[in-house]
DNA sequence: CCTGAAACCTGTCTGC
DNA sequence: TGCAGACAGGTTTCAG
């Protein structure tokens, strides 16, 4: 589920406690279990598994679409999600101690002294996990966030110029952009009336600032409404209700009632209003 | 530097 | 009902 409103929504339950679950802040590691390898990325799992016991949860922050963990030993703790990842934080052992089952696709499982447990969740396998020292050897190459106060009009607009590329692969690009998935990207252009397929270093200094604006608003309303559920993979926003295009063939345009189209980008189901985002501007 | 295709994975939905 | 195929919120790698 994870573009930066789903990510930025779990990391936030994680550090203060979210709706039905309390936060993993303060607590103690006491072991871990692996239960599919290849969801560690670094070091190896033998290691990972050895270096977190003692070890308390600090912080949780978002950096782009990765949930950044800082733990007492100066080791730092990061999760990708990918496609299909969640985080979990629940009791681990049931009023008798016993342990209580873990959830169909759980890869990885965190214990804590107190019984509780952070269980991270991926049907499809993609997400991945790493237990560094210095988090910018996992996070080196990642662009400005969208909300960064750099991010000025000015600098976006030089971004787009340096580089020749189609607007939405670029947006996609987490060394151009951290954040921006597939849903937000589709909701932006539109937003910004602007055809995905447009050359980045086309667009004028009015178009390049209202792309930005248009980012940040629909970033602002996925984490205002806790991110987007979709399909069997739910987490309890409803961005979903508010999609202006994003799987919405078919159906009229908010803005001016022309049936939404599909196409493929990059790879990427792409939807757009042929009227509101003409191919030229 | 840019684009497109394939790979990594499982689950769901559609159409024949 | 069964089954093939398309498709899914992401990223990396490789070919042209």
């Amino acid at each position: 589920m994870p573009e930066l409103p789903e990510v930025e929504t779990i990391a936030r339950a994680l550090r203060n406690g979210g709706r039905n679950e309390p936060p993993v802040t303060g607590r103690v590691i006491s072991g871990a279990a692996v239960l599919w390898e290849r969801t560690v990325a670094t070091p190896t799992v033998e290691e990972f598994l050895a270096r977190l016991p003692g070890q308390e949860i600090l912080d949780v922050r978002r950096r782009g679409k990765f949930v950044v963990i800082s733990l007492s030993r100066l080791d730092t703790l990061l999760f990708h999600l990918r496609m299909s990842g969640d985080l979990r934080v629940e009791p681990g052992v049931d009023e008798n101690v016993q342990p209580l089952p873990l959830a169909p696709h759980d890869r990885l499982v965190i214990h804590f002294a107190d019984g509780y447990r952070l269980a991270f969740n991926d049907a499809r396998k993609f997400g991945r996990a790493w237990l560094v020292h210095e988090p910018r050897e996992v996070l080196a190459g990642l662009g400005l966030d969208p909300f960064d106060p750099a991010l000025t009009p000015e600098v976006f607009d030089q971004m787009l110029h340096a580089r020749s590329r189609q607007l939405k692969p670029l947006l996609l690009d987490q060394t151009f952009l951290a954040g921006l998935g597939n849903i937000y990207t589709d909701e932006a252009l539109h937003l910004a009336r602007l055809y995905p397929l447009r050359q980045s270093d086309e667009l004028t200094f009015e178009e390049a600032s209202r792309l930005l604006e248009a980012i940040r608003a629909v970033l602002q309303e996925g984490i205002a409404r806790n991110g987007a559920s979709i399909d069997w993979v739910y987490r309890g926003g409803d961005f979903q209700n508010s999609f202006r295009v994003y799987q919405r063939t078919g159906q009229p345009c908010p803005v001016c009632g022309h049936p939404i189209e599909r196409t493929l980008v990059g790879q990427r189901g792409t939807h757009y209003c042929p009227v509101c985002q003409p191919r030229k501007g």
